[in-house]
DNA sequence: AATGAATGAGGTTTCATTCAT
DNA sequence: TATGAATGAAACCTCATTCAT
């Protein structure tokens, strides 16, 4: 087996292991069980736990990332048509890989040695592209005005939400409706449109 | 020292270290030295480490539940208001008492032996209070039409990503402003009412 | 057991199991087996393997440095009695205390991480002892001229052979005949007194 | 590259590296890498990690025991100032190649496994050497009466010592000082000759 | 109600050596 | 002659929990 595939394939295991029993209550030990390989090899491809944990953040980061198109500036209706696609896209893509969310909205939380950094990095990025994108927005008009930060962080929330919620098993509904309920919000808000 | 106020102390110990630390870099020992007890003592208050770490949730719940107040029936100006204040009041309590909402939004999450259950029921009653609030303020006319349990969702969904990442640091805002965006957010959406 | 009791114990059986085996031969299992007592139990006393051995060292180097006594002033044949009495003190000692001595001339020796800083500690100072007795005896003309410090060193080496060689093995002596030789090479040199 | 060159390349290598980080601390991993070399390749040459110790220790003993020449028998003074240039070229030696001194005087002491059995050898073959020397001194009147074998080992001593000390660290003098001093010791002792 | 010495399962990591290519 | 992925025994250390005092 070459290296690069024994690497791959570890990876592989650990995710469906983190995803499956968490960081701390998957060991080395059941990595390499599942993976059919000895202790040695573990260490040969990895210099410990927290890198093999740390190497399959990058990877589901980038997996992520690339599920998103970057909206393109064009008519209102179609740039509301792509931020509903790239919902959908990563609505459908972590819930199709379900250690892949687990491990992102759920493991990769509150641990402080390994993921704290990592995640502070990958949201400042994710932020950042949605604050972007929500500026421009806001110049062509198709943003109501406000803090766009804060706006950012109002869609990141309902999205994480949504999809934390399906993972841990409190409320489950179907890819499409979901999708569709997030986007009535950031179409609409929640409360009817009357005079305050 | 009465047992009440020992059994006290230990829950504020480990409220401040656990959110200062984590739970798993939390150890017993950290605990009893803090508190300047004897081992055997913390047993005599707490079978194990789960048991501190669930009564401290329990508690923890509570306080934050006690925070916010049930919408009353009335017109919608002051319904509308009463929400605000209740978003309000989650946002301050929890920022002024940073190693809770660590605990809460960080500590707790990741924990599939002890904390997955109670966050699992903790989040299913605070989605189905707000599932209620939803139907009733459908009914009534001032909540828009759609799934009550996904606009819950994405209601929570914004307020517990404002709180995060003011922890872990990411972003920063003023209370007051993340209040306002937060509840423009559901009055009006994020896109500006056009046609599509 | 009291804890100053189980640390005592602990340092005996370090001191005869590293004796015997040497330090990298001697593991914590070795050491917790021939005592009795739980992984756990060393670890209260010691924080590794490295800090037993340093202790042990302290321990040793006490022991040694109270087996000699400083010279006195006073006539040179008392004060080379005295000199004679310490060498014999020294290789009394380590050679009724063979663990000891092997710990201290062979075991501490050639370790880079833990007994290098200690030796260099604990010879510089026992060559500084000796610079000064050599310094005072200059002065009040019982000692040859010379540098002072290369005298100590020829003297420290002379005992620490012999007692090394014993230790490993390749020569054997009573400790008599060797206190009688060392002693006749500090009044006499080895080379008959011949013009040169 | 030749058997021999690689083979060469290896204990060059290693005399370095155990030289500069002592046995222990010394990995395959280390000596392979030092000398871009795969793996197996050390294996082709050396059987194990104690071999290649071993060889590198019959190697240097060699180049010791070639840098003193036999005492050739003739006048008093002659013979004095060949011994006296044994010592020269023994401490030149050693301290023109640092991770010798290091290994021969530090390194392979105190290792049970390898080098015990080695050093007893060397020295036994040393004492033997200087031994004969002194007893024939002794018949020519050269050297003063007394027991062979421990007038041997405190002549070693004296010089062991004064080089491992430059070795660790504690005393630095300049070789012919050093060389100078010893012979002195070895000529009339270290205190002055008084009828005691 | 309090103490703190003792436990030992469980985890991580290292590294000399092998062997198929 | 050379390679380097794979091995696995063996070492170290941690820490939640127990229990006699």
């Amino acid at each position: 087996m070459s290296r690069d595939d024994r690497r791959t394939q570890l990876l592989e295991v650990a995710l469906e292991l983190f995803g499956a029993r968490g960081y701390h209550a998957t060991s080395i030990d059941h990595i390499i069980q599942k993976a059919s390989v000895a202790r040695g090899t573990f260490y040969l491809h990895f210099r410990s736990k927290q890198e093999i944990f740390d190497r399959l953040l990058d990877h589901l980061f980038e997996r992520v990332t690339a599920s998103v198109a970057p909206i393109r500036i064009g008519p209102p209706g179609a740039m509301a048509a792509e931020v509903r696609a790239n919902i959908e896209a990563l609505c459908t893509t972590l819930q199709e890989n379900l250690p892949m969310g687990r491990v992102l909205l759920e493991q990769a939380v509150g641990l402080n040695e390994v993921g704290r950094e990592q995640l502070r990095g990958f949201y400042g990025r994710v932020l950042d592209r949605i604050d972007l994108a929500v500026s421009v927005g806001q110049q062509l008009g198709i943003v109501r005005p406000g803090e766009p930060s804060l706006i950012s962080l109002c869609l990141l929330g309902m999205l994480k939400e949504a999809l934390y919620q399906q993972i841990i098993g409190t409320r489950s509904f179907a890819t499409e409706l979901v999708v569709t309920e997030i986007f009535a919000c950031i179409q609409r808000g929640v409360l009817v449109q009357v005079a305050l």
